[in-house]
DNA sequence: AAGTATCGTCACAATTTGATTACAATAGTT
DNA sequence: AACTATTGTAATCAAATTGTGACGATACTT
């Protein structure tokens, strides 16, 4: 999964040549010319990072993200402005920012302080993250993304889940779900399998067009 | 708990002069003059950060960083060097760096730099000064604020708005919590828990509107 | 194609869980 | 010592979750 990097810039040239050479590099891109729609992309995508410029039209660069800090957003910024002097950058980085470029910059050096942000910052692959196709487990929050949008489940629905994706390619029977999933010391019946599968399967896929859950028959269920 | 800085740097006068300057913003600091010693302290040490010069008698500073991260040591590094051409600058990242201030540098900016790499990778978190959304907690004076008016808590409150609070979009659940809020050393029952978290949420939204804390059925709560 | 075993689905009941309130115990203050 | 604030526990209520049985649907076997 490539990071998604969130660029303003009013400049429309500089802006389009920093998206060419960040998607030149594998990086997801989203500019804008202005702050107004950012928030709202904020809370709708998953942004990894956010390259500032400082004087733009209307706002200036790290107001907004002083802003964004106090309400409790921490994505990692950069600034990028023609304001060097040295409060400047003080102030740039007392707003919130995690690394100040000034202009005129070279492209090879924002790419390796993206790169270096990133490399820190970006939840590493499987740490507390479980996935499979467009399904996204978080342990820690024991929350559930399917294609950006998170599903709420129940305790039962979350370890079921996570249960089979754990174990992907591999048939888990009743037996083993009821063991590992229910608790060894209460005694179910197999059918109560069934049921919660159904019901995880309902919250999941509720059009049943992805079908994420293979049933298979005389044994038991599997993701694959 | 002051961060702890390690300082590699050849040049005695300037290397006194970091010293100084990070003293003085409460940094604890280590400084060498060569890399000689340096792995030994850290493997006794809680290193925070390392600043590392580039020309160093003997070792290339990068090319010891490298090292360090084919250990997998992976404590945040900031190179300090006069190499400033592109390709240094590329080698300094590529071997593991997270930030490059090229001499002749500013204290300041090296401070504002050390700060912003320290408060992403410290996991305490920063200055005190913890916040959420519109809560701000203060750990210095154990005061609350939410929207700019002062909330009065017990210390028992206050310590678990803080567990939230620093452990935001993870869910704690009730065995965390009695360890880490009440004390290991008494016995609790899971309840305890429900009622604290209660006489919290009323302190900090009476009205019920802001919903800061989550319920998460069957596992604890989660601020998210 | 018919028969059988297995599974999906639904409705309902039982259980679990959390919020809330009241009250008792404890600690701290005057 | 009396008072107050704080906190743990128990009891009650409401609600969400989950287990079970019934029955139709589906897949597999012959």
């Amino acid at each position: 999964m490539n990071a998604l990097i969130l660029i303003v810039e009013d400049e429309e040239d500089i802006l389009e040549l920093m998206e060419f050479n960040l998607g030149r590099e594998g990086f997801e891109t989203i500019g804008f010319l202005n702050t107004k729609r950012v928030h709202e992309v904020l809370s709708e995508e998953n942004v990894d990072l956010i390259l500032m410029d400082r004087n733009l039209p209307g706002t200036e660069g790290s107001e907004y993200i002083a802003s964004l800090r106090r309400q409790g957003i921490n994505i990692p910024v950069i600034f990028i402005s023609a304001k060097d002097k040295d409060e400047d950058i003080e102030q740039g980085f007392e707003r919130g920012g995690d690394d100040y470029l000034t202009k005129p910059f070279s492209m090879k050096e924002l790419i390796l302080r993206v790169k270096a942000i990133l490399r820190r910052t970006k939840k590493s692959p499987n740490e507390g993250n479980s996935t499979y196709r467009d399904i996204t487990l978080n342990l820690a929050s024991r929350t559930l993304m399917i294609e950006n949008s998170l599903i709420e489940l129940t305790k039962l629905e979350f370890d079921l889940l996570y249960a089979l994706i754990s174990n992907q390619n591999i048939v888990l029977d009743r037996e083993y779900l009821l063991e590992h999933v229910w608790g060894s010391d209460e005694v179910y019946q197999d059918r109560t399998v069934n049921v919660a599968i159904n019901r995880l399967k309902e919250k999941i896929d509720p059009d049943k067009s992805k079908e994420y859950i293979k049933t298979v028959r005389g044994v038991g269920y599997t993701l694959c």
